[in-house]
RNA sequence: GGCGGCGUAGCCAAGCGGCUAAGGCACUGGUCUGCAAAACCAUGAUUCAGCGGUUCAAAUCCGCUCGCCGCCUCCA
């Protein structure tokens, strides 16, 4: 069964074809390194993981190439603000962006190759389209010429007149025409510069990704992917550029992600509506925001909200609890004993593997692959509660194999990878640490009540459970004793 | 203004020409319990923003209308 991937450049789901067989190219675009990364960085990341893992789980090779972009204007800016380099301000950030991709569990890329440690390669390509007649030397800058490349525009499915037409482009003396963007910049006084053939200076924004694609991928490759704010212009002109120098198709299929919004308004630094991936992991496990991002097509707007969050933080508790239970079985099991499961409950859950590559195979479907896990885990239960004490083997199996499925398929979206009495346990531990009364306070009230029970004096049973809820803990009873729990405020 | 996307049960969200319109959360009922809670089980759309059209067949294709969002400036 074919991967079929959404297209930006054809509009259209396409198959999965790589140029070389077993082996998939992929190039995304990483952050820009001058601040702590927020939920929308987590997305790309987490979405780029998903798809790696999932292609590598096909059996394919997978090189993936994600650059970080350790110069531009936003970063000289804040650099003088802070009153330290550009250098150290990158490299700071980056750090602090791997410590948050340590936590949500991101696989690392195959190489994480950054724009000052590509500044020949950039100065060779911008000298061979200087050579081609497609950018130009102006005033120490220099410039990509867009009327030199037909093709100008194809990805974004914009055209030149039209772009001009509603320009919002400050005017720009050194530019032939204003929609031609800069490949090399020259450099005021102060600012980190590098030699160059037009002088000192410092690479544009998209010449980065052109080069450093070239240089690791190849002259085409299979997949190019980013947000979708980059399609233009960012896109949009490394395409130009890549095309326009190498003469070859640039990339087979460009994958884009939607954004993270708060309220339905995209989340962003303008609008002061962003949260740090950091705080989010303060409140929440980084399986929850795994699960909350998955629970939505890769390519559809996610909106953020402190309801959804919690949601996903119910719906993946549940998946736990499944796991937990199978792993709960006591090794008891007796062949004599007749099996439970039904011939369709059996294929139910022998179909999931398949129903979950059914829905990645379709552009990735995460939020139909997370149903299909949904879907096994009621028939699990289904099983478990009607379960003897001594099972039979056969469904004991059944259930094993199942839970073993689950975790594989579910690694792919990096949910379900702790072992579930320990996610339980420590989500029970944290939540604890939030109220102000300790474990040993709780089991000694337990066992009061306990008493209180034995001797039917319901009044001072449910004085003691009232009391206990007060302070945020909730008392269960079960067949095997008395269990508490903290109450979700 | 140009280009693109979205509108499916109370909320979130799959389905993108033909099996009963997945799944999650919430609600309600049940099991359990001294009573509860938690957990588990069961239950909900004759209908897919509206109106037309194509088709034997449409939530799915086409057109129009309404509403929302994104890109066109740095942006994941």
């Amino acid at each position: 069964m074919p991967v079929k991937i959404y297209n930006t450049l054809s509009r259209k789901k396409e198959e999965l074809q790589p140029i070389e067989p077993g082996h998939v190219r992929l190039y995304v675009c990483g952050i820009t390194s001058y601040d702590y990364c927020h939920i929308g960085h987590a997305r790309s990341a987490l979405a780029f993981d998903m798809i790696v893992r999932y292609l590598r789980y096909l059996g394919n090779k997978v090189t993936y190439i994600r650059n970080f972009t350790d110069i531009d204007d936003k970063i000289i800016t804040r650099a003088n603000e802070q009153n330290t380099t550009t250098e150290e301000l990158a490299n700071r950030f980056i750090d602090e962006f791997y410590v948050d991709m340590d936590k949500l569990g991101v696989d690392r890329p195959t190489m994480e190759p950054k724009a000052t440690e590509h500044i020949q390669e950039m100065i060779d390509l911008i000298t061979e389209l200087i050579e081609k007649d497609m950018a130009y030397p102006a005033g120490g800058d220099v410039y990509y010429s867009v009327n030199s490349f037909a093709n100008y525009g194809k990805l974004s499915g914009r055209n030149l007149e039209d772009m001009q037409a509603g320009a919002r482009i400050s005017v720009n003396e050194n530019k032939t025409n204003p929609m031609d963007f800069v490949l090399w910049k020259a450099s005021k006084p102060g600012e980190p510069s590098w030699n160059s053939p037009w002088g000192p200076g410092r690479p544009g924004w998209h010449i980065e990704c052109s080069a450093m694609s070239r240089k690791y991928l190849g002259s085409t490759f299979d997949i190019h992917g980013g947000g979708q704010d980059l399609i233009f212009p960012h896109h949009e002109n490394e395409l130009a550029q890549s095309e326009g120098a190498n003469n070859k198709p640039y990339v087979k299929m460009w994958i884009h992600h939607g954004f993270v919004t708060i309220r339905d308004e995209k989340m962003s630094k303008s609008l002061g509506n962003f949260l740090t991936i950091r705080d989010i992991l303060d409140h929440y496990h980084p399986e929850v925001l795994r699960f909350f991002i998955f629970s939505t097509h890769y390519r559809n707007p996610l909106d953020f909200s402190e309801a959804a969050m919690q949601d996903s933080m119910t719906g993946l508790k549940r998946l736990y609890e499944c796991l937990a239970a199978v792993d709960a079985l006591e090794d008891n099991c007796q062949d004599k004993v007749d099996s439970i499961a039904g011939a369709k409950d059996i294929k139910k859950i022998e179909s999931l593997e398949e129903n979950f590559q059914k829905a990645m195979n379709n552009d990735f479907n995460t939020a139909q692959a997370q149903g299909s896990i949904f879907e096994t885990v009621k028939t699990m239960n289904k099983i478990l509660r009607t379960l003897p004490d001594a099972p039979s083997s056969e469904d004991h199996k059944l259930l094993q194999t199942a839970a073993a499925t689950i975790k594989k398929l579910a690694g792919i979206m990096g949910i379900l990878q702790v072992p579930a009495a320990v996610y339980l346990a420590v989500g029970k531990a944290e939540m604890l640490a939030k109220t102000d009364i300790s474990e040993a306070e709780i089991l000694a009230c337990i066992e009061e009540r306990n008493q209180a029970r034995i001797d039917k004096n319901w009044a001072k049973s449910d004085e003691i459970r009232n009391n206990l809820l007060e302070k945020g803990i909730e008392l269960n009873d079960g067949p095997k004793g008395t269990g508490w729990s903290v109450k979700r405020s």
